[in-house]
DNA sequence: TCAGTTTAGTGTACAAATTACACTTGCAAA
DNA sequence: TTTGCAAGTGTAATTTGTACACTAAACTGA
């Protein structure tokens, strides 16, 4: 179609994708973190990552580093930014686009995690990660608080059936702050895409919680941004 | 540092940016679009891209594409998102960030842009884009928006004094609703770093209408949001 | 000079949304 | 049967947002 000589004079470079992949556990958020046991870097701590490989989209590259690390199908991913700083990498020049991922933090492959020398890590004990990596965490922390803000995204981060009980503590967790119990149950009940099972949690609770679920077509139909 | 042999068996790729160019004249926002004299897509519209360089930074990038264009320094941009679908550009694999440039209408250079055979088109009136700028577009528009609303960005659109007339008529070009003029300018009053600047403008008005300026110094005190 | 035209500028009442706040219920274990 | 624990529930006050219409100033042209 073009002359490929109109690309060719321009540089090339590589391209990655590093993932803040965010869990929810014991009313904290946490980040899974690699003790890199492979260079560069060795030994220092980092987000997982990868490069984009031919014919492997940006949005593909992200989940797949995600599952191969992982091993979850089906996440919920978003971009946040790319990071292009001619020496942001000391290595090579490296253009990278980081994307968050949350995860239910019950279900990811231990084996998998265990095997890349990752770990859950606290949102508020996170070590200092190398190259730029802090300052995506940072970024995909504030762009998440703001998609928490406007749409149940945090949603992904519990189980299919959930309590009011954890969706709250969860809440507290991204917004950092506490919460009325009775504005939030009011508040969600307004929405009437989080529903009733019907089914009753019994682990927390002598009396036991109701158990809620996210209808995906109600919130759809709704689409209040 | 490292060894090269971890970056070189991964593939490198083109990386460009695309630039979303808003101006805003007679109550509309405009695009600055270029009709393509060149390849490859000569002949259709298209936004203003560049390929990026060795030691230039994607910011960096993408203001000089834009500098390029208008001659214009000091611009307010920030970026949108990162495209990466393997056949995005039909020509060669090419991953293209884009970036949404404000600018003050009045005062570009006309003959950068005629040079470049690129025109102010009103939003309404966008013709079709090449590959996948007609997103980008959508994109930089959606997020322009939501900035506009939680910050004053909007501003780097008007001269340096503007009336509150000029910003209101601005807010409803970019939110595309009407607002009510009293309820707009209680909000103005309310914000101390939107502050009159004791000139007035007699160009719209036989009674004349005073002009405002924005304090940078007074807003990054507050920093709401 | 006076009537007409044009845009700037101003306040109040109502509705809606958000916030603050404390006790009762049901169940299981001791 | 008593105790402990988390679940569940309503109202009043405040804040925020919305609707709405006239006067003021200055110039223009008859």
């Amino acid at each position: 179609m073009e002359p490929t000589g109109y690309y060719s004079i321009h540089p090339k470079f590589h391209a990655a994708v590093d993932c803040i992949i965010f869990g929810f556990e014991e009313g904290e958020l946490s980040l899974l973190l690699l003790q890199r046991n492979f260079e560069p870097a060795k030994g220092q701590w980092s987000l997982m990552g990868g490069f984009v490989e031919e014919g492997e989209s940006l949005d593909d590259a992200a989940r797949r580093v995600v599952t191969e690390l992982t091993g979850l199908d089906d996440l919920y991913m978003r971009q946040v930014h790319t990071y292009g700083e001619p020496d942001r990498d000391p290595g090579e020049r490296v253009l990278s686009t980081a994307y968050y991922a949350l995860v239910d933090i019950k279900k990811y492959d231990r084996e998998l995690v265990r095997a890349h020398n990752a770990f859950w890590v606290k949102l508020p004990a996170i070590p200092r990660l190398i190259f730029d990596h802090d300052r995506m965490v940072d970024d995909a922390l504030r762009f998440m608080r703001y998609q928490a803000r406007v749409k149940p995204v945090g949603i992904n981060l519990l189980p299919e059936e959930f309590t009011l009980t954890q969706l709250q503590t969860l809440y507290e967790a991204i917004l950092g702050e506490p919460i009325d119990k009775r504005n939030f149950r009011k508040r969600i009940a307004s929405m009437d895409y989080i529903e009733k099972t019907g089914r009753i949690d019994k682990t927390s609770s002598r009396k036991g919680a109701a158990l809620y679920r996210f209808n995906r077509e109600k919130y759809d139909g709704n689409f209040k941004i």
